[in-house]
DNA sequence: CATGAATGAGCTTTCATTCAT
DNA sequence: CATGAATGAAAGCTCATTCAT
C-alpha cells in the first residue's frame, strides 16, 4: 500500500453494466473482509471473486485502499439508514423511552456483519478519511444524538455521547463475539449500564 | 503466515548481550505494533528498529508469530499485575467499593498502550494461542472476578464479567483515543454505568 | 522447499506469448540443472535466464517443485517416445535382435543431456511423483519391457528389466561423461555385457 | 557456498581431542547426508550432531566444501582399501577367477552406505577434486585394474576398467535402492554380465 | 583453543499495479 | 472499455561464516 493515495473512486458509473461490477467487487470485498479478514483481502481476490478482471477493477478504484475508503462509506451510510428514524423519534419522547429507542436501533447496527463492522472501524483511522469528504450524512446522526443528549439537560453531550456508543458497541461486540444471539437479551442487560450513565434510576424501581 | 507453527521462543537466554537483544526486538516491536499498526509489522523492521540483524531476531524467534505471541502472553502478564491485587483486595469489600476498586485498575491496565492493547486483543484470536501453555496466570484474574461477582450474587456472573469488561475497555480506549488523558475523569463517567449494570443505586443517592 | 506443496503447474497457457514465457522458463531450469546442477537451481535464476520477471514465474509455477516436476515429466515423455517404436518393433524379433533394437533405442535415449539425465533421476524420488498423475505413459514402456523379456522365458523379468536398465545408464552415463561421443562405439561394448546378462552366446560365436 | 574455496583441511591435529572432534564431525556429516540428503546438510547442522560448537568446526575446516571433500577422501581410501586386496590376489589368477575376486570386492564396497556413495559421487565432479592432491592412493586400485586387463589381453583397457566399474555400480546401486539385500544373489546375476562383456564364455558352458 | 551470538547475502514467494492487446 | 500477462518491490526466512569473549 502506498503511503498517499486517492481515497476517492475513479469514475462513478451510473450504466448497468459497470454498475453491476462496481457493486460486485464491494460485495466481494466486503466478503472477503468479514470472513477472512483484512490480510486475506488482495485486489486480486476480490476481482476474482467478483467475476471480472483485475484490470477491470482498476478502472474504478484507482487503488486497494479506494475500495476499503469505498466500504467504510457504505458502512457509515447503512449506520445512517439504521440510526436515522430512530433518532427523530426520540426527539419527541422523554429521555428514558429516546434512550430505549436510540439503545434499540444501536444495536441492530452493530448486528449486521459484527466482524465487517470490527474490520472497518479498524480502517476508519487508518485510512484517516476525510469526514465530509467520504459521507456527507456520515456525521449528522452522530451530531443528532448529541443535540438529543443537549435537550434532555445531560452535561458534555458530545463525551456523553461518544461513551455511551463507545460502550454500546465494545459490549454487543464482545457478546456476538462470544457466541450470543438473542439481541433482546444483550439490551436488557445493556439499557441499565446506560441507564447508569445517564443518572437516570434503574427501570423497575 | 504459515498456518502452523511454534508459538515458543527458540532460545531463551540468560547472558546480558542476548538477552539485551530479546528485549530490544520485543519493545521494537511493540513500538511498531502501537505506532503503525500490525499490516506495517515485519520481521526485517522489528530487528532493524531493534538494532539488531534479521538473522538475530531468527535465532531468538523461530518465526514472525512467535513474536506476536510473546507480546501477547507479556501483556497477559501485565493484566495480571495490574489486576491482581485490587481483585485480591475487592473480596473483603462490599459490592459497591469492590466496583470502584476492580474498575479503577481496570482503568489503569487499559490506559497502558491502548492502541497495542488493542492489537494485542486481535491478534490473541488469530493465534489463538494456549491459555495455559502461554501464561499460567492469565485467566485467574478474568475466574476470580467471576468469582467475586458470584459472591455479590450477581446473576450469570461469566457474562457479567464480560460484559462488564467490554463495556468498561471501548469506553476507555474510545476516550483515550479520542485525546482524553484525565483517566479520574473517564472512572468518574464509567462507575455510574457499571453500577447501573449491576443493579446498584447511584453515587449520590 | 516445504515439504508438502503442489506438483502441477497453476496456468497452462494457449496464448502465445505465455507458451513461448513457459517454455522459456523451463528451457532456463533444464539448462541450469544440466551445467550447473540442482543446488545452483534458483527461482530468481530461472526467470533471469529465462528473460522474464519473478512475479511471471509464479503465475505459472506455484513454487519450485512445480518447475521440477514438470521437467520430470517431459522427461519421462521423452523417454516414453524414443522407447516406445523400438520395443513394439521388438516384440516380433528374437531375443538376440529384440535386444539390440531396445538397446540401441535405450542408449540414444540416455545420450540425450545425460547430466540432466542424471539430476532428473535423483529428483524423481525426491519428488515422490505419482506414476500415474504425473505422466500416463511413464511406466508404460517399463512393463512393456518386463512382458518383452517374459516372452522370451526370461526369469524375474521385473528385476532384469531393472538391472538392465541400470546397467546400461551406468555405463553410457560414464562414457558420456568422460567425453565420449561415438554412441556406436559404446553399444558394441554394451551389447555383450547384455548378451552375457542374458545368458546368450557372445556374437562372433 | 563460494565458488572458489580451499578444499584441504585447516589443521590436521593429531592430539587426542581435537582428533576425536574432527572425527566426530567427519561422521556427523555422512550421517546427515546418508540420511536426508546434501540439501539437508548444514554446517551448524554437522556441528550440533557432533556436539561441538560451530566455531570448533570452523577451526578445523575452512569451510562447507572442505568437509566435503574430506569425506570424498575417504571415501576414495575406502574404496583402496576394500579393493586393494582382492586385486593383488586376483593378479595370479586366470581371467575367470580374476573377474570373479574382483567383482566381489567391488560389490562389497558398493553396499557400504549406498546413498551416502552415490551422494559423494555426485559431489566428487562437483568439487573437481584434485585426484593426486586429495588422495594419493586414489588412482592406484583404478590403475592397477587396468593393468591386470591389460595383462589378459584385453583391448583399452582403461576403457574396459571404466565401463566395468560404471556398470557395477550402476547395477549394484539400483538393486539395493530397490530393497535388495542378498549381495550373492547380486553377484550372480551381475557375473554373466561382466563375462559377456569381458568375451568370455558363460560360467555353465 | 572453544564457544555461540551475530551477521547479511540470498532464497522462495506474494501481491498491488500497469499496459499492450 | 475489458482483459490478464507481466512486473518488481518487499516480505519471511535460512545458513555459511566471522569474531569478541
Amino acid at each position: 500500500m502506498a503511503r498517499i493515495v486517492a481515497l476517492t473512486p475513479r469514475k462513478t458509473p451510473r450504466q448497468g453494466r459497470s454498475r453491476a461490477s462496481v457493486e460486485a467487487m464491494l460485495t466481494a470485498a466486503a466478503q472477503i473482509l468479514e470472513v477472512r479478514g483484512i490480510a486475506a483481502l488482495t485486489t486480486n481476490g476480490v476481482a476474482e471473486r467478483a467475476g471480472v478482471s483485475i484490470g477491470t477493477l482498476y478502472q474504478y478504484f484507482p487503488n486497494k485502499e479506494t475500495i476499503l475508503a469505498e466500504l467504510v462509506r457504505r458502512q457509515k451510510m447503512q449506520f445512517f439508514e439504521d440510526m436515522f428514524g430512530a433518532v427523530q423519534a426520540a426527539k419527541a419522547m422523554d429521555l428514558r423511552r429516546a434512550t430505549e429507542t436510540v439503545l434499540q436501533a444501536s444495536i441492530q447496527h452493530h448486528a449486521r456483519a459484527p466482524e465487517l463492522s470490527r474490520e472497518l472501524e479498524k480502517l476508519e483511522d487508518m485510512l484517516d478519511v476525510d469526514e465530509e469528504d467520504i459521507c456527507a450524512g456520515g456525521g449528522l446522526v452522530d451530531r443528532q444524538i448529541v443535540e438529543l443528549l443537549e435537550s434532555f439537560g445531560i452535561a458534555q453531550p458530545e463525551t456523553a455521547a461518544r461513551d455511551l456508543s463507545a460502550l454500546c458497541r465494545g459490549m454487543v461486540h464482545a457478546a456476538l463475539a462470544d457466541g450470543e444471539c438473542d439481541l433482546a437479551a444483550i439490551e436488557a442487560r445493556l439499557r441499565p449500564a446506560v441507564f447508569g450513565y445517564l443518572g437516570l434510576a434503574p427501570e423497575g424501581a
